[in-house]
DNA sequence: GATCACATGTAAGAAGTTACATGATTCT
DNA sequence: AGAATCATGTAACTTCTTACATGTGATC
């Protein structure tokens, strides 16, 4: 069976904090920044199609009176699926190219996996976040000088942003440890 | 006539600034950081096919001898359609949600439109940067303190990020007024 | 002469986008 | 009653991904 898509973890996520209909979660998407990962419901039905078909989550009973209503909740099985995606160790390309999904596993992983999992992925996170920096930086010392001067800006809008995600690191793991002791 | 993908108009972009292969340019993309944007012969191939019905890029007379080689160069139609595409003012989606679009087309941009347009994008790119800034940490301080712990931190990532293009931008507009004054 | 790297492409399938369709319910 | 909005969906289209196909020139 294929992987689901990001869009479809983010929705079974969702519903892992909060049983709920594909309308609700639509106005989740539109409101928050959640919405990268797609506001339409030419996407989001089909995804919560696709769970339902995958055993990852079940409708609910249809309301009596008031208005046609699906409100979805997670399967076992759902819960277990979730569980995996969200803790697995982030790869080079989650660093420099889904850094967005690697957020998003991170705003749902909690209560999902045990603190010692969170603390593990984020170590695992600035270590690799440490790295990507040092090679964009000598990219940037070496070849990257060649550049026209509006395509190093560009590039060095991107060093920025690593290195914004460098210090974030940090500041979170302090955070997310602090939080764990309570 | 539906407009053409992002990729499309970075290979027509590199290949404003330098005729050359399909193979070329996916060296190209493979070694920089432009991979964000497909770096698969399954997609560099038919995007340069598109390129091609279009009428924006043509192909230079076979080599004889040596190996086979499509050298494309824009056409003049291309090379309008691509000043086109650079000089969008940037919207609200462009600074959300397609920051690295934007990227693309400041690294592309360089003699391709007037220095003057330079500058006013980036003052527009400002502006916006900072009316998003506004709005997400409004939200921050408001409704996000209802969020978990976890989730908090991976928004303040968000966060982040965008207060580094906030003061990119300005650093940037120095040294691109700098270079006109040259 | 065999193998490797060059260079271009195609096929199947997944998933998103926009736009439209449909009906029920609540509001005025 | 009529309009707006709730709520779910479908259809057509585009483009990407992965994987494979093909042939030629260079290299050992």
């Amino acid at each position: 069976m294929t992987d689901e898509s990001t869009l479809g973890y983010a929705l079974l996520g969702l519903l892992t904090q909060q049983p709920q209909s594909g309308y609700d979660l639509r106005k989740l998407f539109v409101a928050t920044p959640m919405g990268v990962f797609s506001d339409s419901p030419g996407a989001i039905y089909p995804a919560l199609g696709r769970l339902e078909r995958r055993g990852w989550i079940a409708a609910g009973p249809a309301p009596r009176g008031g208005r046609r209503r699906r409100v979805y909740a997670p399967t076992p099985d759902g819960r277990a699926a979730f569980a995996v995606w969200v803790s697995q160790s982030p790869t080079p390309d989650d660093i420099a190219r889904r850094w967005d999904v690697l957020m998003l596993r991170v705003a749902l992983m909690g209560g999902v996996v045990k603190p010692a999992v969170v603390d593990q992925i984020l170590a695992t996170t600035q270590a690799a976040v440490d790295e990507y920096l040092a090679s964009l930086e000598a990219f940037h010392a070496g070849p990257g000088q060649e550049m026209p001067v509006l395509a190093q800006l560009a590039f060095e809008s991107g060093i920025e942003s690593v290195r914004a995600r460098a210090r974030w690191i940090r500041r979170a793991r302090q955070r997310a440890g602090v939080r764990r002791k309570r």
